[in-house]
RNA sequence: GGCAACGUGGCGGAAUGGUUACGCAGAGGAUUGCAAAUCCUUGUAUCCGAGUUCGAUUCUCGGCGUUGCCUCCA
């Protein structure tokens, strides 16, 4: 495709065209879930919108021009917290939020990111980098701490569009003892015995929050790479620390170029937080929900708006896909998907206006030409919907149905024979039944056929 | 207080300096025992005020409102 893919960057905050550093080698780095907890429908969010990314710059460069490094972050104060709420081991728990994370990701129909780094397998560049910070006098040490020394690095604050003297200003900074100055963040501090820790020049410890996707970046992307993603409320801190460190640690006068972030899932108006209860958690819809359904919920509004998040989108979404099944066909070659209905994912990832086209292709496919349903099937497939087979789809709907197939047809074959008798009455009561345990009645050519909704 | 984003029909949600996509819901019709499904037809919207302009929903300024971030956060 030669059109040009165009993104929000964050810095700058403007839509520009994307000029890759190497088109023949491309990476992305999204930042990944620290595991303390099974994932929610907020993290959702930016798995699918950076699967789609992933899938757009592979159809402009090429699949091997791309890589899409993800990480998993196993060490963080939220982590050791969690597994003595839950009395399971940081191990135990750290495994068992990975594995549910994994299994969220493929129920997402999420492509697997080139490599996925874990934060504790790479301690020794942490301390590597933390070395050099403090070499390249970036960084002081004290008390076991080290902190990176934030009004040495003057292009602070340039991301998330802040000033240094405000920042302190605004006095919601912890104040510590051991720190120079307020705005200094940690690169490392001490663990009590029960805590995780490392051997380091500093004495037994863990890494602050943020050297992990410093050092992960630079070990598969390089000191300089093209995108950088995560969620908005990611921009500061952890974002504008990012680039502070891995700019002094690596000399260098950029660190990502394009930063791209979306926006917040609300539940039915209302911010998702633990304090409201309303934390949803992916796996909670597996029992009733095809994860198509929530894939297509999710990029339902433009990845840097809110969405949010109801039982009505669902149920929209539901009924769209119920739809699109009709015209699903097995794909068996590769479809070109016309460029003009691409194009909205290249504008800046326009979902919707790509759901839109996908309306547009279904609208022809129903003309019943094979070929329309292959190039609406694949412009489907292209984001990861109708990724599922047409049997799988159903045969979810028939798993998760709270009626047996064999009551259903004794309830057709009940009301057939009231409908002979006239008894229009009873027939219309045991419709209206069956409608309400999610079966669909049709009568057609003489026949009567089911199916759920 | 500081910094941002947003405000489009009944709902969701794009786009645009000139006729405002698309989906859902609604209305009418064909069809049906009645429905469903399908097909056809169809109504409805750019927060307020000023400015720039031949023309503003779009650009600028000012309101009003909503939301987010300001060292836990996707």
């Amino acid at each position: 495709m030669n059109k040009d893919i165009f993104l929000t960057n964050s810095l700058g905050n403007k839509k520009e065209k994307f000029v890759p550093i190497d088109k023949n080698n491309i990476g992305m780095y999204v930042c990944g879930p620290t595991v303390y907890d099974d994932p929610h429908i907020g993290n959702a969010r930016p798995l699918v919108v950076f699967d789609i990314l992933y899938k757009v710059l592979k159809c402009k460069f090429g699949n091997k021009s791309v890589t899409y490094i993800r990480n998993i972050t196993d060490v963080d104060d939220k982590i050791i917290k969690s597994s003595l709420d839950k009395k399971i081991s940081i191990e135990d728990l750290t495994k068992m939020v990975t594995k549910n994370f994994h299994k969220d990701c493929n129920y997402l129909f999420c492509e697997k990111p080139t490599e996925e780094p874990k934060a504790t397998e790479n301690i020794s560049l942490m301390i590597k980098m933390t070395e050099d910070l403090i070499k390249k006098n970036y960084a002081y040490t004290n008390n076991n701490h080290v902190y990176f020394e934030v009004k040495k690095f003057k292009d602070y604050g340039k991301l998330s569009n802040k000033n240094l003297d405000e920042l302190i200003a605004g006095s919601r900074v912890e104040i510590s003892e051991n720190k120079k100055n307020p705005e200094d963040f940690v690169l490392w501090k001490p663990s009590k015995d029960n805590e995780p820790n490392w051997d380091s020049p500093w004495g037994k410890g863990r890494p602050g929050w943020h050297l992990e996707c410093s050092v992960m970046s630079k070990k598969y992307l390089g000191i300089k790479f093209d995108i950088h993603g995560g969620g908005r409320d990611l921009i500061f801190p952890h974002h504008e620390n990012e680039i502070a460190q891995s700019r002094c640690a690596n000399d260098s006068d950029t660190f990502a170029n394009y930063w791209v972030h979306n926006g917040f899932i609300t539940i039915s108006n209302e911010k998702m937080a633990k304090s409201q209860g309303n934390i949803l958690k992916i796996n909670d819809f597996k029992n009733k929900i095809n994860g198509q359904v929530l894939r297509l919920a999710l990029i339902s509004a433009h990845y840097k708006q809110p969405l949010d998040w109801n039982e009505n989108l669902i149920e929209q979404c539901q009924k769209t896909l119920n739809k699109w099944y009709e015209s699903y066909v097995q794909i068996e070659k590769k479809v070109l998907i016309p460029e003009e209905y691409l194009s909205p994912l290249f504008d800046d990832l326009n979902t919707p206006g790509y759901i839109a086209n996908l309306h547009k292709l279904y609208e022809k496919s129903q003309s019943g030409k094979t070929k329309d349903k292959e190039v609406f099937t694949s412009a489907c497939n292209f984001i990861g919907l109708l990724k599922d087979n047409k049997n799988n789809w159903l045969d979810f709907k028939k798993e998760k149905s709270i009626i047996s197939e064999q009551e259903i047809l004794l309830k057709i074959e009940e009301r057939n024979k009231a409908r002979e008798n006239k008894n229009y009455k009873l027939s219309d009561k045991i419709r209206d039944e069956l409608l309400d345990k999610g079966v669909l009645i049709e009568d057609k050519d003489g026949k009567t056929t089911w199916k759920l909704k």
